[in-house]
DNA sequence: CGTCGTATTGCAAACGTTTGTAATTTTATT
DNA sequence: AATAAAATTACAAACGTTTGCAATACGACG
């Protein structure tokens, strides 16, 4: 390995010229510069980052904590992220928390171990507040993307998922549907909770009852979806219309109405949340909430790399977005 | 920040101690090892990686570089090598080139910055050597996934894409089809060519003729899928079955046959190649070639792992899968 | 030519670990 | 109880940078 002695005693001169010369700090000359850049690429020297990362007590890097890093859900969340890193030239590293008891694990093998200058964290569950607690205490600069967490120093990003809700049910409303079933999300997310919550109110300020029949309790994932379905078929009357928790377990409802012979959104109609890239593809292609997941990663972690460069504020900044609905066809 | 020497003092010990108490090598008192390991956890102490790395030269951190994370293709991939990962104790550090020429730029940034202890570069073009060779003159541990490099140093794992291109397209032959048309992958990608070779072999065995006007490429896109098909649905005759280069190109070609009132597969075949998550869901369900992509994720950081621990073996492993047809309903 | 001011360079400490070796303590043996 | 052997602990260097400060070189000015 080619170290910064090795280019300085080439070159005849101190190592501390060399970093200086490197880093383009003033106060080297212009002359003894141009030479210490020119025997640095000659020999092929990089600066060990791991060493610099030592002394700077900075790793230029922001961990991404989430659940996991595989769903569709989260692709362009992490596309937005990767531009803003880039951005301010900060590397992103994630890691899944696939069990909600790793995550400590997981944040000891990433911030107290002093691998990266700040955290974001996607989509925590409502019970989890020792360990963000306990970032807070150590003034790690870290943003809660997709979660709404009260305590005013934390910074949050994330959409207003009972308007969402609300936004869905009302939509199906319109259409003149009063038997609408929902399949939720699981309970212990506040996103499930809160888009059940705005479903429920739709329902109230039409002066419809809350049936509780009409909601089921999923996962998020297809084979819910389609389960959930499937079991709200066989039940008479038969709802007209279902809002899901989001599109995948939408994909696995419409799957499920269209094996039966009915068909979408005459039978039935669909409304998903979150719009995926898929989801203009199905058939018949699906109406759903739309939420702007690329925004939202983009602005998580400028948040936190405007912390790290700013340093912290007293006061968490709160991002509410508000979704959209995108008509599609099976709405 | 809490330092091993604060341990250290609070115990009334020497830091060596603590570090050998705390990494559990032998030669401390159990009595003194206990008491270190109880008031390191009072004190809320963790190892400082970076420290850590400094000295021992390891990050346990492999990097990954890939042309782009939220590709829904490379899911599958990404959970094999976090199977691995996780297995071993190390850290995935992904790293996106989108733009071929920054590739040697996050090479830069991951292993000549030292910041990981291996690599695996997925899907490279071919063109590309300069940087892989220069890889291996640095003995840095790395495999290639997605591609075969001649080199026998150079570890690779892939699929045979010739295999499964003359798969596909025997298996259109077979269903009674003599005009199959082919919407390829980018040129300049091995594994489009391969799997065009493929397409070629099978037509020239069985003895029909290669008709270039057949083949259009695309870029394993949704859209280039699209556009493709709409223009071979335009020239007569017509084609009455397609091979994709990927599943995403052929739901493209999926949602164009059926706009134009065609139907699938009783007017026109299609089969795709990947097997996606969400191919079973498509309308109809597609038929495509399988590859095994958690498998060859999880063996591909397998690899790196095991060069990491054993020390690397002079001749590479080359490992090659054979891709399976998964019949559904589109072909 | 001496002096001063400024531009440039060098020195050495520091970052928090790990680890080879020396020093010390404990235990065993006689 | 003295000594040898073994177990445990302490010391100090090292990893490759950055950085505050001291030292030196250079140029200008009188």
């Amino acid at each position: 390995m080619i170290t910064i002695k090795d280019v300085a005693k080439r070159v005849g001169v101190s190592p501390s010229v060399v970093s200086r010369a490197l880093n383009n700090r003033y106060g080297v000359k212009e002359s003894t510069r141009e030479k210490i850049v020119r025997v640095a690429k000659e020999m092929g020297y990089y600066p060990n980052a791991v060493a610099r990362s030592l002394v700077t007590r900075r790793t230029a890097t922001i961990g991404v904590m989430m659940a996991d890093l595989s769903e569709p859900y989260y692709t362009q969340i992490i596309k937005g992220m990767e531009f803003s890193a880039s951005k301010t030239g900060y590397t992103l590293l994630f890691s899944n928390s696939y069990e909600s008891l790793e995550k400590s694990k997981v944040l000891e093998k990433m911030v107290y171990a002093e691998r990266v200058d700040g955290v974001v964290i996607v989509g925590s569950n409502i019970e989890e507040q020792e360990y963000i607690l306990k970032l807070v205490e150590r003034k790690v600069p870290f943003v809660l993307l997709e979660r709404d967490f009260a305590d005013p120093r934390i910074n949050c990003v994330y959409v207003d998922n009972l308007y969402g809700g609300y936004l869905a049910t009302n939509y199906l409303l319109n259409k003149g549907h009063t038997r609408i079933a929902h399949i939720s999300g699981k309970i212990g997310f506040q996103v499930a909770l809160d888009r059940l919550e705005g479903y429920k109110r739709a329902l109230r300020e039409a002066g419809l009852p809350f049936d509780e029949k009409l909601v089921i309790t999923g996962n998020f994932v297809w084979q819910d979806g389609y389960a959930a379905m499937k079991q709200l078929l066989r039940s008479r009357p038969r709802c007209t219309a279902v809002f899901t928790a989001n599109d995948t377990t939408a994909f696995g409802a419409l799957q499920a109405i269209t094996e039966s012979g009915l068909s979408v959104p005459e039978d039935i109609a669909v409304i998903g949340f979150d719009d995926l890239e898929f989801s203009s593809l199905t058939n018949p292609p699906l109406t759903t909430v739309h939420q702007p997941r690329y925004e939202m990663g983009k602005e998580a972690v400028r948040i936190v790399t405007s912390l790290l460069q700013q340093g912290a504020s007293e006061k968490g900044v709160k991002l509410c977005y508000r979704p959209k609905i995108i008509v599609r066809r099976s709405a």
